[in-house]
Formats: structure tokens, C-alpha cells, sequence
RNA sequence: GGUGUCGUAGCUCAGCUGGUAGAGCAACGGACUGAAAAUCCGUGUGUCACUGGUUCAACUCCAGUCGACACCA
């Protein structure tokens, strides 16, 4: 789809997957295929390993030093994607703040494993009270991370986050893809079906040593590992990787759907979408 | 044909001695700033198979009908 559009747009594609960064995950993160990859020049799929840890931050940099050369030579460049906060970092920007100590996030997660998420809450209380009455506290993610940034960087993690939108030196257009839930269901079934076809059995049997890792934390071979774990059926995983996916899906949509710039399309409605980015780049 | 068990939410099933139902999963809605295909929050959506009966009151007890399964012929 996005491809063909590319192609009768003479555009090139950046990818805002999180997961089809990762030149080992093919077949799970279902990224284009070399034929694909060799029709239109595509960046960032493949460009990292699974062993490599990868930040929204980094991604917006790396996206943004592409672009920095790229648009004096090109009018235009799609970016198509499924992360949101990714696709968001790049359009809007990112705070910054500390990288992630990956050894001091251990630690907290040690922390939260034993003695339970209310002295998480307890140390971000004493940390940045004001972060503490915003965000959620029954997420442990969320707790972890501004516990982090206020040990790295000994402020307090609501000091730097700003969350403005930054100005970029391009416009951006925003195309929203939806489908009936049915035929969205539908299409997410008959892709786990493919998968499994294709060998992500296999694939994941391949990567399961680096099952700790950020990168494989991921739909698809989540499922798969506790197959091979030998906790679940082949079917039972199969069951949970489409139900996971339409979570996923769901997820994005309700992350989408409250962006007022996105612009609404049914992904069969070509004509609409060209008309509408024509009209964009007159 | 006979006997027995069962029929409750989309699915799997709870529901004690009668007071018009509740779990898990699914589904639906939402949050989201360096884990984001991650992480987390909220919502029960029901002719309790059907028809009668007993009762102030039936998912619950009784009878019959239909359906499923098991065993016996």
C-alpha cells in the first residue's frame, strides 16, 4: 500500500516501526521483503540488532539527521508506522532527558519484584511529588522511568519534562488508515496464519537467547517462546499472538485517534489519499 | 428404546439449604515522553434451553418438551 503509493509519488519511506528496526526480526515483525526494500529505498528497517538497546530519543535524532540531508535534494518522504510515540517524536519532538541506565533500572525493578509497587510510589513521592500526583501509580513503567531520570539527572523528572511541541523545518501532512473492526480482525488473522506459515517458529527458536532483551519483548515471539518453553500449545499461542495483536491494534488506534491532525482514510481509498497529498505538496 | 449427567455472558465455567446472577478469557472505552509490538487503567454486554406447575417469591424444587454427552440394550 504504502509502497505503491511511493512509487506513483516517487518518494522514499522511513519506517517509524519500532520492531522492523531490528534486522532480525522479519518474519514476527512482518517487515517488507528484499523484493520490497529493493523497489523503493527504505530507512531504518534493519539497521539495528536485536542485541543493540535503541530509544525513541536515538530514533528521533537519527531521524532527524536523515531528513537534515535529504530534504535539499527531495520534495517530500513518507514515514509510515505503527509506534506512535515514535512517529510522534519525530513530527513533534522529545524532551531531553538522561538516557536510560539499564543497570539502575534493574536495580528498581529488583525493587518493585520485592518489596512491591508502593515503594516505588514512596521513593518517586519523596523524588518529584509533583510527577507523583500525575502520574499513574499502578504503573510500574512509568514509576521506574521518573525514578530514573530524577536519580540521573537529580532533578526532579517534572522539571524537564516540558512536553511542547517543537518547530521542524518541514511540513508535515498526517494520513490515518482505518478499517471496519471485522475486516480489521479479519486481516490480523490471516497475517498470524502467514507467519506461522513463513517459519516464525523457527525465527524465534533462532533469537531466543536474546529473549531478554528489549528488542524481543515483542508480539509474536512472546507467544512463541512460551510455546517452545513448553507452557502452551502451538494452537493456544497462535490464539494469544492474534489477541494480542488486536490489542495492539486497538492501542493504536485510541493513540491515533486523538491526534485533531490526522486525516482519515479507509486504506482501499487510493485516490483520496493522492488527492490529498497532491494537494498537500501544491 | 431405557437409564444417567448436563443446558447460565461471545467462549470456558461458578452460583450453598428458593429472595430475578458472577469469575477468567474475549469484546468495548481510555491513558501514554528513552521498555511504546512496551506498560497500565476502566466497563458486564444475560429471555439462566423451552413450556407448564408448586410458592409471596424459581437459575435454584417438580413434570413435560427439545438439544448435547455418557452408559445400558
Amino acid at each position: 500500500m504504502c509502497i505503491e503509493l511511493a512509487q506513483i509519488l516517487g518518494s522514499e519511506i522511513i519506517s517509524a516501526d519500532s520492531r522492523q528496526f531490528f534486522q532480525e526480526l522479519k518474519i514476527g515483525a512482518a517487515t517488507p521483503t528484499a523484493v520490497q526494500l529493493n523497489t523503493i529505498p527504505h530507512h531504518f528497517i534493519g539497521h539495528l540488532s536485536v542485541r543493540d538497546s535503541y530509544n525513541v530519543c536515538a530514533y528521533a535524532d537519527d531521524v532527524l539527521n536523515f531528513l537534515e540531508g535529504f530534504f535539499p535534494q527531495k520534495q517530500f518522504c513518507l514515514m509510515t508506522g505503527g509506534s506512535g510515540l515514535y512517529v510522534h517524536s519525530v513530527c513533534h519532538g522529545i524532551d531531553l532527558l538522561p538516557d536510560p541506565d539499564l543497570e539502575l533500572r534493574d536495580n528498581l525493578k529488583l525493587k518493585l519484584d520485592s518489596e512491591g509497587i508502593e515503594s516505588l510510589r514512596q521513593e518517586l513521592m519523596l523524588l518529584d511529588p509533583v510527577f507523583y500526583d500525575e502520574v499513574d501509580l499502578h504503573n510500574p513503567a512509568r514509576l521506574i522511568r521518573a525514578i530514573e531520570v530524577c536519580l540521573q539527572s537529580g532533578k526532579p523528572y517534572s522539571e524537564l519534562r516540558h512536553q511542547e511541541a517543537t518547530e521542524r523545518p518541514f511540513r508535515i501532512l498526517k494520513i490515518g488508515l482505518k478499517r471496519e473492526r471485522e475486516e480489521l480482525f479479519e486481516r490480523i488473522n490471516q497475517r498470524v496464519d502467514v507467519m506461522i506459515t513463513n517459519g516464525l517458529v523457527e525465527e524465534a527458536r533462532g533469537l531466543i537467547e536474546f529473549r531478554g532483551q528489549p528488542s524481543l519483548k515483542t508480539l509474536g515471539y512472546r507467544e512463541i517462546f512460551e510455546y517452545l518453553d513448553g507452557d502452551c500449545s502451538l494452537d493456544e499461542a497462535i490464539y494469544k499472538i492474534k489477541a494480542n495483536t488486536r490489542h495492539y491494534a486497538k492501542r493504536q488506534m485510541t493513540w491515533f485517534r486523538k491526534d485533531q491532525d490526522m486525516i482519515w482514510f479507509h486504506p482501499d481509498d487510493k485516490q483520496g489519499i493522492l488527492d490529498t497529498i497532491r494537494a498537500f505538496l501544491d
